[in-house]
DNA sequence: CAAAATTAAATTGTGTACAATGTAATTATA
DNA sequence: TATAATTACATTGTACACAATTTAATTTTG
């Protein structure tokens, strides 16, 4: 057999594995917030633009609104946002932060220090990981 | 708004983005071979290991029975694998390869080499990448 | 050795992800 | 300006991913 297929010769695999144990432990730390990862990450991009469209959001996240859609009304339900249609182009679906969401801000301001905890890297090398990353990403648009 | 919450300045908003970036790749690639990126790492272990059961090829892909279950019932159906129960530990499920399984390996030679044309980081930068990525995954055992 | 504890898979329920399609609003164009 | 094209979002269908629970087999222990 030839090493190309082997699984320890992948890049790809430790990303893969890598992003979906960070998610766990996300999980276990946003529980008590009755947030996932997912609507956590709504949220950081809410709390920075105060007003956004779903399009818009999706380009952020890269998600579309197939997965937005459900995740954008289960955060409706729990008043951390509201959801309107623009009056200028009624497309336009206008997320608005709720005062809940405008407070959860403040109760998850330790959620990032936590995270980095789990994960031992110097700081030099989780910058050099970050602009790895980033230069992948940019290069798929 | 302090920036420790912007998703600029997270780690892991990039490594998951990547990460389903690069799964959307694979799908592309796979689709020919009727394979999801799921199904294609279960099968670059067993083209490893010819043999194995489903607890270790989960500490080797980091998923649980309750994912792999229906994948390796799905591969079974397509008949690349074969699931029958270990004669030594009727609760061990062994998983073997196929004629056709072993066959998939020749046609996916030159996936890794595609995949590696999506990525545009240089051999040191993979390999940094690499080793960055490998140093969080060890630390979670 | 029998009961308790452990282990391996499977099942159930919830929550993403995404491709493909549908729908309604808006914009571009013949 | 009527129609075609585009755009934004929602819906549908398929496939993970994982926590929690269940079931059956094996091992440990009193």
């Amino acid at each position: 057999m030839k090493d190309n297929l082997k699984l320890e010769n992948q890049l790809c695999f430790p990303l893969y594995a890598c992003s979906k144990e960070i998610v766990k432990k996300y999980k276990s730390i946003l529980d008590k917030f009755d947030l996932t990862y997912t609507q956590y990450i709504v949220m950081m991009v809410m709390w920075e633009e105060k007003e956004i469209n779903v399009k818009n959001l999706g380009d952020r996240l890269y998600l579309d609104s197939g997965t937005l859609t459900p995740v954008l009304k289960k955060l409706e339900s729990k008043n951390f946002i509201k959801r309107t249609r623009s009056d200028l182009d009624e497309r336009n679906l206008k997320l608005l932060l709720t005062e809940k969401g405008i407070k959860l801000m403040d109760k998850v301001q330790n959620v990032p220090n936590e995270i980095g905890k789990c994960i031992n890297l110097s700081k030099d090398e989780a910058l050099q990981l970050y602009k790895l990353l980033y230069k992948i990403l940019d290069n798929k648009e």
